[in-house]
DNA sequence: TCAAATTGAGCGAGCGTTCAGTCAACTTAA
DNA sequence: TTAAGTTGACTGAACGCTCGCTCAATTTGA
């Protein structure tokens, strides 16, 4: 796919390619969202974008591709929103800022997360393994915070339950997504999120 | 379908049928694991289950209909699990054995889990209701136990904390089925279980 | 004028589902 | 005892249809 996409930028117009990029991963999240991967027709997808079959298929070679694209920008959003975060190293206070920065960002992108994971499955093996990798990626940022909060002797941890809380504290982020239909009822983003990390430092023993 | 299935049963042969549902949802839950619902043809899942597709659609209508048979033997089967469990309600150690008990379950049927939660969205409309009504149950059943806790006056919570905290423990349950790729490479599931235990009792304020 | 961009009818592989037919096991009745 | 009749679980070729993908024809715009 990479090889593939070189060669067409550099001999169709950049721009026009990114523009239409765009518009695919856009009516893909729409389309994905309501219906899921699988049941989203190529003809749909053009015709949400506003083009038609053909000309999707001059800025992709299979649909899988698509389902990797919509992926990716989810990934490059939330590294975005999440590399904003300001920095208090070494703070319970800054792990705080932490979550409620992951917490708000997830209840921006519900949809994206959700459609993120539930087709994940459906991306060929080498796109899958890139999404791990992704995902890795998120544990490690709680983690080094854990680690600092650890060094700085805020918290008292040891190296098991420093990896073990980090993809805890990723997991319950990601529960407001997926379990929006429940816990709506009951919480405000904000209710939420101050509950879980009360919840959470009290477990790690502050 | 449960009229459908009423009607067979009184025709057919009541053990043959309970025979030929477990080899469809052995055979579906194994390659829907390995390809997803929608890779899996239903000539593959009768192949799987040992027998013909002509015979595969005398105990399903639809294929979809496996699907919801999936979901139903978790929830029949986490329920089982779970309502053995010796009562000692309104005890915390009664929590944590209910907490071990569910986590058994889950590390039992992982891959069940893995593709239930997947392949959700893939559910007809009134399925999708059934299964939502299901996992409210599950909830309620980690609800109850921590009423019975904060009556017996061993947790002290708020109303609101009750119902969060039952969702908390139903999802940190499942990031043992769908992290373990991860945490599998990090912990048996005893360790898991425990450190998970003394988290979570320490984020309630025990 | 002509290359780039776009179109959508068309292709055909592959899918879920059906159903006419088979056969082993069982029942009936002489 | 046994031949004829009945049952229903089982089979797999066949059917109708969907949907990813192609490409000859057309439009666009420089």
């Amino acid at each position: 796919m990479e090889k593939k996409h070189e060669v067409l930028t550099s001999i169709k117009d950049e721009s026009l390619i990114e523009k239409r990029r765009h518009q695919m991963i856009r009516a893909g999240v729409t389309l994905f969202k309501q219906k899921g991967f699988h049941r989203t027709t190529t003809r749909e997808i053009a015709k949400e974008a506003g083009f038609s079959i053909g000309t999707l298929y001059e800025y992709i070679r299979t649909k899988e591709d698509l389902l990797y694209l919509v992926c990716d920008s989810i990934y490059h959003e939330v590294h975005n929103k999440l590399s904003q975060i300001p920095l208090q190293n070494g703070t319970t206070h800054g792990l705080k800022t932490a979550i409620r920065h992951y917490y708000g960002v997830i209840d921006d992108m519900q949809d994206e997360f959700v459609v993120m994971y539930q087709e994940t499955k459906s991306l060929p093996k080498s796109a899958l393994q890139y999404v791990l990798t992704k995902e890795l990626e998120m544990v490690d940022i709680f983690q080094s915070i854990l680690v600092g909060c650890k060094q700085a002797g805020e918290l008292e941890l040891t190296d098991t339950q420093i990896n073990l809380y980090a993809h805890t504290l990723v997991v319950q982020g990601q529960m407001w997504a997926f379990r929006r239909w429940a816990l709506g009822k009951e919480y405000t983003l904000e209710q939420f999120t101050e509950l879980q990390i009360q919840f959470v430092l009290k477990g790690m023993g502050q």
